[in-house]
DNA sequence: AGCACGCCGACT
DNA sequence: GTCGGCGTGCTC
């Protein structure tokens, strides 16, 4: 005669992978609100109580042992979603990760002012949504794609638009109208769209058009730069069942939307939607499995064509489609010979285009020189402290590291004793210099990192940006020239070139139709990627290049970083996999594991293996994880283990 | 993590 | 005989 719903499983706020599994608790007579969902405090042996999230509510009970009960609801919002709670649980386990460790991405933190509103708004009745503008042309972008429920690589022509914004207007990329059309086939059907992208700036372009093409009151917004309250509220929005379109960075991936229509991950190849925090899960990687459960459409979209997408279509998953037109020229001139990092050709395009309106110059870093030598032997200056590269910030600066910011004051060479600074390279500061000199009466802006910079407006100006910091310009650029990809390839990484295309596309489809586009310093099959119609034949032959070493996205990786008795342990726990190989192990200094002691030695290794043993690998691995995580660090046991899958970053150095 | 339980060496 | 060493295991 127990009363009915008296148990609750529960998911436990902890980075423990012993804990990453449900706990039954009692509810308490008397204890109201215990419902799927909500936020709940329970005790546990040792910290003396936990938050945790309520997964189910049961009359039975399945565990034998003694049960606790429930100490308190935090709240009653239920903030879990059940769709969402299965989507963290195959994100973990795909990632070799905890559950509660992707809980913490995808939820945000509660705001008891912002929740108490929305309760009570919840309570009184709320008027019916309003209907969606009209719109000319919306059905003109891929019709029938949320409703056919297909899984599209899309990839998008360049070219900048005019929309309302508020009394006045703005300029955005036609990108965002196309991806807007989109979003609105999923609301037409009464359905939800979430929208990933890389940061507020492409958040920025997407709320815009999305006001015209949904209006303002169907949009959520979950900018990270939004204060706490403001993205509680909008998270909040989230699970008001109504049709919305849902923006935001990488975590809105984990937005709790009911019925989805469509799943959108605009520029899939932008590094910022590689999650830092563990279990490290790319916003691509969820999107797919979230699509897989929920059925939605899907929409993989850039400027360029990652190699990760490419991948997917070749395997059939997805669809080619390419949408929009853009008529610029892009020309590739060499540097010329005296050094100078502008060509004469670039020069003749920006002079041309500055007849018209705004010039994009993309550099590739900020200041005024980025990089020191030691005037008489050559040596690379770095910081006394921390051992960074010294750079100058502005014209006549003093010497600063570039990573930890102190000044350099007296520096001597510890190679020749050498005191005297040699400036090398050419920063955004420095390059907007010389540019203003050689083009007098036009001035010059800058926007990078230190100087943000939205939008410029259709007068003639040099605009001097760093990679990722261009504004947009009213009526698009008349020119763009791209300087610096010659360093920019020479750098050493498996995604170098990939990025060098993306970025260069980006820059491209800032500029107006008609206008000149100038590729400075660079050959081959990168520069082909940007002077040709289509990224994708370059997305294609790097993929086939990673095939042939067995690079990812060619395969998965797993990167096993610990002690070497630990790490060999998780090596052989692997052996049994077939076509798996091992990179490795090679001693690293430091490292992240938790618990390494100052000194420790750490070894890594990277196990390379076919997306098909993907679910064998991650259980095989966590099980090495949790038994590590058993054993206590103590002088010669078996450390610590993390293992990362998919992590790239290992290879951001091949 | 953090803490209790448990099985071997020197102690009032 | 017991006090306590920390290796081992568990958390509803």
């Amino acid at each position: 005669m127990s009363p009915a719903r008296a148990f609750a499983r529960v998911v436990v706020d902890s980075r423990l992978p012993q804990l990453d599994r449900l706990f039954e608790y009692r509810v308490p007579p008397g204890l109201a609100g215990v419902a799927p969902g909500v936020r709940v405090r329970v005790p546990l042996r040792n910290e003396r109580e936990a938050s945790g999230y309520v997964v189910e509510v049961t009359d039975a009970r399945d565990w034998e042992g003694e049960v606790a009960d429930v100490a308190h609801v935090v709240s009653t919002v239920p903030v879990l979603q059940p769709e969402v709670w299965a989507l963290a649980r195959a994100v973990a386990d795909r990632a070799a990760g905890g559950a509660a460790d992707v809980l913490r991405v995808a939820i945000p933190g509660r705001q008891a002012r912002v929740e108490k509103a929305w309760l009570a708004r919840e309570g009184s009745a709320r008027p019916a949504p309003a209907p969606l503008p009209a719109l000319a042309d919306a059905s003109a972008v891929l019709p029938g794609l949320v409703e056919s429920r297909r899984r599209v690589a899309l990839e998008c022509a360049g070219g900048v638009a005019e929309v309302a914004d508020g009394d006045g207007t703005a300029w955005i990329g036609r990108w965002a109208i196309a991806l807007a059309a989109l979003a609105r086939q999923a609301l037409e059907r009464g359905e939800q769209a979430i929208l990933v992208v890389p940061d507020h700036r492409e958040q920025r372009q997407l709320r815009l058009a999305l006001a015209t093409a949904v209006g303002e009151e169907r949009i959520v917004e979950l900018d990270a730069r939004q204060k706490n309250p403001e993205r509680y509220r909008g998270f909040l929005r989230c699970l008001d069942d109504e049709p919305l379109a849902i923006i935001g960075p990488r975590s809105a991936v984990y937005a709790p939307a009911k019925r989805l229509g469509l799943l959108a991950v605009w520029e899939d190849g932008d590094p910022l939607l590689a999650e830092p925090l563990a279990p490290g899960v790319h916003a691509r990687d969820a999107a797919l499995v979230r699509q897989a459960q929920s059925g939605s459409a899907l929409v993989l979209a850039g400027h360029a064509r990652s190699t990760d997408a490419e991948r997917l279509v070749e395997v059939g998953f997805l669809e080619h489609e390419r949408v929009g037109e853009h008529r610029v020229r892009v020309l590739p001139a060499a540097l010329a010979d005296d050094g100078r990092r502008v060509p004469a050709a670039a020069f003749a395009a920006a002079r041309e285009g500055l007849q018209h309106g705004p010039v994009l110059v993309q550099v590739a870093r900020p200041g005024h020189a980025p990089g020191l030598r030691c005037g008489d032997c050559g040596a690379r200056a770095r910081c006394r402290a921390c051992g960074g590269p010294l750079g100058v910030r502005s014209r006549g600066s003093a010497p600063a590291c570039r990573l930890c910011g102190r000044l350099a004051a007296a520096w001597s060479c510890p190679t020749c004793s050498g005191t005297r600074l040699r400036e090398v390279g050419r920063g955004s500061s420095r390059i907007a210099e010389e540019l203003g000199r050689a083009v007098p009466g036009i001035p010059v802006a800058v926007a990078d990192g230190e100087h943000e910079r939205l939008e410029v407006d259709a007068r003639p100006r040099i605009v001097v940006a760093t990679r990722g910091a261009e504004p947009i310009a009213e009526g698009g650029y008349r020119a763009v020239l791209l300087l610096d990809g010659d360093s920019l390839l020479a750098r050493e990484g498996l995604r170098v070139a990939e990025e060098a295309v993306r970025q260069w596309a980006t820059a491209r489809a800032l500029a107006a139709d008609g206008a000149s586009v100038v590729l400075a310093g660079v050959m081959g099959p990168a520069a082909a990627a940007i002077t040709g119609a289509t990224t994708v034949p370059f997305a294609k032959a790097e993929l086939a290049e990673r095939r042939a070493l067995r690079f990812p996205p060619a395969v998965r990786t797993a990167s096993v970083v610990g002690h070497p008795d630990a790490v060999a342990e998780a090596l052989e726990a692997l052996g049994g996999i077939e076509h798996l190989d091992v990179l490795g192990p090679v001693p690293v200094t430091g490292g992240p594991v938790a618990d390494a002691r100052p000194g420790e030695q750490l070894e890594r290794a990277i196990a390379r293996f076919a997306y098909a043993d993907g679910a064998r690998v991650a259980s095989v691995v966590r099980a090495r994880v949790l038994a590590a995580a058993r054993r206590p660090s103590r002088p010669g046991a078996p450390a610590r283990l993390r293992i990362r899958l998919d992590d790239h970053e290992p290879f951001d150095g091949l």
